[in-house]
DNA sequence: GGAACACTTCGACCGACGCCGAAGCGTGCC
DNA sequence: GGCACGCTTCGGCGTCGGTCGAAGTGTTCC
């Protein structure tokens, strides 16, 4: 294999649609998966078929169904990587406005961290009192931002020693600017549920803001989150 | 721009090759990248006028030659994350013995760390005598090693201040096997071209390891690298 | 057993695109 | 000026692959 054969599979309209549906990591059936592409079922067997010969895919039965998902936290970083350079090849366009997506926009799950308006948010929030320090490459956490982040119940001497990128800037799609991914991106969104601030819906990569989850916002970070 | 043109740009083996040749961060005329993708200059012609006006190619007029780079990082990273996913895809195939690029695998540039034999043997010492401990998704380097990269001249501390990534493994596309990117790896990059201990080759990715080289190797990561 | 359902396989159609030859344009060299 | 050179534009050819209808396989439910 290699990067044109790559690039060829994911360089089809409706294949791309499949990939970013699946792009949270949850696995949705051939059917569901041919809907999210917009072409009938017959059509979507033959490149979910190629997908997953080629390994980007992992299919799992389950009855009369097949359950379809990226094969690995590899395959979707290279997409978020693929996407990020879509937006900075746009930078300035009229940004149509769906009615469809807005909770997507609002709030989301970008694989193990949070992102749409509420990342972005965040990220800005923890930017501007100087408490993580944003570059195009990755990012660190300030001593003030530690004391913060300690505050919040985030213990970020824990989260550097995982074996995993610490800080990353990851480019917000529907924002066209930056949230935070890597291990400090996972360990603030894991404790914004595990606070109960946010949570997920079901079948949907849509996250909610909780009543008690705005309060906190406001508070914590002085973030208005809207309704 | 959406995900599928930027895959379908990557997704034709002409292109795909260009992009390749360029992935090290120089400037090839047209001319060159025709020839990097075997095909008429006419053909090519086409082929970068479409890359560069999706923006992943920069292009400097320079008398009757054109240059063509990739136009940011986040070009490249997109490129190597999908190399990535092609390598980790075909784990085990019969390595194609090519004479012409012995050279390419021995030692080579990528972007602006080390890769190659030489990157992996260098990511395989550091790891062999517990200095770093590489992950999926990042890797950290341990008190020991830490104390190991100052002998040697590399001052862990101030590399992880940088606002990138510090430490993530990128997968050797011609070793299928992991070498080490980030901040530590352009620092030990860096370190072996001050020492004198790697040169570059014109006009090439190609790095050349010196007789001094050969020597400090050996006697500091006890790597063997073959003439 | 039979019907509904999810999905796949097969075959035919057709539009898109990569390819090159020929010709045109601008630059540098003698 | 004249020629060589690097590159681009144009036009026609050929092919590859995405599309869907029809038919087939396997599963669930009654």
């Amino acid at each position: 294999m290699n990067l044109a054969e790559v690039g060829n599979l994911v360089g089809d309209l409706a294949r791309a649609q499949m990939l970013t549906a699946l792009l949270d990591g949850r696995a949705l059936t051939a059917g569901e998966l041919a809907w999210c592409a917009g072409i009938m079922p017959q059509t979507a067997s033959s490149h979910l078929a190629k997908l997953q010969g080629a390994g980007l895919l992992a299919m799992e039965k389950q009855g009369r169904h097949r359950y379809f998902r990226l094969s690995s936290p590899t395959v979707a970083a290279m997409l978020e990587s693929m996407q990020v350079v879509c937006a900075v090849d746009a930078p300035r366009r009229i940004r149509p406005e769906s009615r469809m997506d807005r909770d997507l926009r609002m709030a989301r799950s970008c694989y193990d961290h949070l992102a749409g308006v509420l990342g972005v948010s965040l990220a800005d929030a923890l930017t501007d009192r100087g408490a993580v320090d944003l570059a195009a490459d990755g990012g660190v956490v300030t001593p003030v931002g530690r004391k913060i982040l300690a505050e919040f119940g985030i213990d970020v001497d824990q989260l550097s020693q995982q074996k995993r990128c610490f800080c990353r800037p990851c480019l917000d799609w529907s924002e066209r600017r930056h949230h935070i991914a890597g291990a400090l991106g996972k360990g603030l969104s894991d404790r914004l549920f595990d606070l109960g601030w946010v949570e997920r819906i079901r079948d949907s990569r849509v996250i909610r803001v909780t009543p008690e989850g705005r309060r906190g916002l406001k508070k914590t970070f002085a973030i208005d989150h809207p309704a």
